[in-house]
DNA sequence: GAGCCCATGTAATCAGTTACATGATTAC
DNA sequence: GTAATCATGTAACTGATTACATGGGCTC
């Protein structure tokens, strides 16, 4: 995942959008790229450093009653170009690693239930976050029958929601697959949290 | 993606099968688990020495008739108790990152028609590996009938069935909320490469 | 003779994670 | 009093990519 540092990227694309401090990055970013781009802190500081050094962004001190001190960073005119350009540059690419799946391909030496309680982890994790996904399409579809500015937002939401659908209906194929198989050996086993729901769209809520 | 080296484990799942040379490991890695994990030699070279130096393989020259000596690994019983323990440990993580989201996310600023051009990009890398998974499942479906030993590549080849899938399903949604949005501006520009698929199993063979 | 496959590896660099450090304010 | 939130950052580390280097054999 090296070369080509999307994070400036992203930064920069918040920045234009409003004037924030580090801190306010990494909230805004948590409550929306985090899922397809995440960001820490360890990469958000150094990173405005570096962007202020390149003049790309501006560091302003915001004020702020006791506790350290607040910095404020702008988008510089050069700042906007910058993204524009990458924005508009094609070839994007994408990583993705799934441990549960490398675990599966060498798991033949695991019992089919040890199988199935690992891919049910992984459905609960999915179906949360499917949704959430869901609720915030909806919210975001409300929103933009008046004002269809959140079209990209709506855009990025919407691929979550597949993905994340995607991901449970798998896993409910699979369980499915390997219970066979674990029935045709073992005595039915009936795990506890077995208590699976039809659709992913009922689950925790 | 730091810590819990997964390279390893993954090494160690496919000595556990067979003996191997890198060479080889590589090209079973970009046939198997590349998909859901991907290595480089740059990774499997330097790996290979410190499971060596940690006893968890073997290095034994095999032959081979000129060019540089040919070295096979094997797996050995402190490897397999290691690559056992790895494979039992629950709290499995995935990371995904998508440059073609964030580029979306960001791209207020961009024409639709611009943005539709992203997202076909994406859509034909995507097909393309959506048909490669389809031909993978059938022919893993044909030969389970007979031995069931294959499951496991199975349950990868259907997951990344669904996933490939979901993003062909996304980016035909993307497209067309985009193109609603462009007629409504500018005349109806048809570009070359909008000669679209009904169904995603058609496309490119 | 060009280009691909076999086969090994190293070096440089970067991206990203995790843990640490500090300290005030606010809400329970 | 204790936990959470606000707010900044650094240091150590490691995972991963990319480019480089070497060289024989085989096929067109």
């Amino acid at each position: 995942m090296s070369k080509e540092n999307t994070t400036v990227y992203i930064l920069l694309g918040l920045l234009r959008h409003e004037p924030m401090s580090g801190y306010d990055l990494k909230k805004r970013i948590d409550l929306s790229v985090s899922r397809f781009w995440d960001v820490g802190y360890g990469q958000i500081y150094p990173t405005l450093r570096t962007l202020e050094q390149q003049e790309l962004v501006t560091k302003n001190s915001g004020e702020r009653s006791g506790g350290p001190d607040k910095y404020v960073y702008s988008i510089t005119e050069q700042g906007r170009d910058v993204l524009e350009r990458w924005l508009r540059q094609p070839g994007d690419r994408e990583y993705t690693k799934y441990e549960i799946l490398v675990k599966l391909f060498f798991g033949s030496s695991m019992s089919p239930n040890e199988n199935i309680a690992r891919i049910q982890d992984f459905r609960a994790r999915q179906s949360t976050e499917f949704n959430m996904m869901g609720r915030f399409k909806d919210s975001l579809e409300q929103v933009m029958a008046e004002n269809p500015d959140h079209l990209h937002f709506y855009l990025t939401a919407s691929f979550g929601e597949k993905i994340y659908r995607a991901y449970v209906e798998w896993a409910d194929e699979a369980i499915a697959l390997l219970e066979r198989k674990g029935t045709a050996i073992d005595p039915p086993v009936q795990s506890e949290e077995s208590a699976q729901n039809e659709t992913p769209n009922e689950a925790d809520c």
